[in-house]
DNA sequence: CGGGGATTTGATCCGTGTCAATTACAGTGG
DNA sequence: CCACTGTAATTGACACGGATCAAATCCCCG
């Protein structure tokens, strides 16, 4: 588990560097489902790194209801506001349960000093994090099918780039009342919506696995052009499954 | 006007380091209402702060339609990414008439070596532009009215904090097409909308200034808790109009 | 005085929310 | 192994918020 943190901390550090690394970072914690690892307004001196499952950004509005902002899958960071003292402005939560590393803010600063390329590392991650933010803000502008159908493209190349898809399924263990929360849609439309995709040949779903029928398609139908998830950097490259191990 | 940026961003340097700032800071350029100052896709090798006027960041959508995803307000930085040496992911247009300063790559890298004091403004910065991004998303699930309100609330605060408000109205030279843009409704309800913002006896609208009339029941209306707004570090204090000078 | 964009208003349509009820299913305990 | 229970998925009926289309001012500017 730990050569996966180190392969997207370390890349392009040292092998000393990446030993480094290695005696630094804590032994993963697992979380139950729902549990939130960081809440609103905290400043939790620590960073977290999604080893498996998936968290979220949240924020809860009135009425008991929530907004998801972010599904953090494995391999993405997330409070590292918090690691450097900032206060946090949203919650992290574990949509299911999840195996997660922390590393204490000391630690954090230390690595960051050791190593200036984890640095431009975790820089890229925290742009590829806004432009996804920033994508999200904008489809709110679209119809729920196009919205769903985008969400999908999402994380279906997301996924794939962390070896967990295979051919054009991937397992999303979300309740459609999440998904309705991430979309801002109710979760009954949800389901009607996941039907008309289905209907249009494009997407099935079934247990917890998405299927992707019709790509082209889909991508079409949510005019999704996958820049926006491409390495801010140019000049970084990121870890992918087909890369050599780098250790 | 320089001085403004200096407060911005020089807060806590010394005052040589001002003086040195200030050497390597250009003079400002006017653009036109319009004018785009870097498009999605590119990397515009420059970092820009809006001395004078309102600019966004914003996203074209299928059918000539477009999403505005930020204001950016006089103080505010943008194209940080792309001053770094990043891909935009989005374009950043000047909504007013604007005077803006622009800070090639050369010159930032070296204002962040010589002061990391200054790095750490910016940061700061940053971080406050993605907690008012995940709040805008977060927006997206109430209705237009609470939108609307949420958005003014935000904004009179904002405006107040850069002295661009004057008891409880400030100046907006937005058209309701562009709110809608930035709300993700149509100009016609957003129309409708602040006419029963002004029927509820919360907000008046005429030319292009806003008046608050009532900001206690606009707050609890839009559900505003102010927070998100405020400096990400607790330890770093911002530049307000009631400040001493620092120079 | 004329022209073009912005605001305003009206009428109508449709996407989604909401409420409610049913079914499917997984986990639990007897 | 099966009844019991709670949660998620599904379906139907209905109401309503906003979009859309059109037209009528309004108003700034040349």
């Amino acid at each position: 588990m730990t050569e996966f943190l180190l392969q997207r901390l370390g890349k392009g550090v040292s092998a000393a560097g990446q030993a480094w690394l290695e005696e630094r970072i804590t032994h993963p914690r697992q979380f139950k489902q729902g549990h939130e690892l960081v809440y609103e307004g905290d400043t939790c001196d620590e960073a977290y790194f999604v080893l498996d499952g998936i968290a979220s950004r949240s924020k809860h509005l009135a009425g008991g209801r929530r907004t998801i902002l972010a599904f953090l899958l494995p391999g993405d960071f997330c409070a590292l506001d918090s690691a450097l003292g900032a206060r946090m402005d949203h919650n992290i939560t574990c949509e299911t349960p999840c195996s997660i590393v922390s590393i204490p803010r000391g630690r954090f600063r230390e690595m960051l000093a050791a190593h200036p390329r984890l640095a431009t590392n975790l820089a890229n991650d925290v742009l590829l994090g806004g432009a996804i933010q920033r994508q999200w803000l904008a489809n709110m502008s679209n119809s729920s099918l196009k919205r769903i159908a985008h969400l999908i493209c999402e994380l279906m190349i997301r996924m794939s780039r962390i070896g967990l898809s295979e051919e054009n399924s991937f397992l999303l263990p979300l309740t459609q009342h999440e998904l309705g929360e991430a979309l801002g849609i109710s979760s009954v439309h949800v389901n009607r919506t996941l039907q008309q995709l289905r209907d249009l040949g494009m997407v099935r779903t079934m247990d917890r696995v998405v299927v992707v029928t019709n790509l082209t398609r889909l991508k079409v139908l949510a005019e999704f052009d996958e820049s926006y998830l491409d390495t801010p950097f140019p000049s970084v490259e990121r870890f992918s499954p087909t890369d050599e191990p780098s250790y």
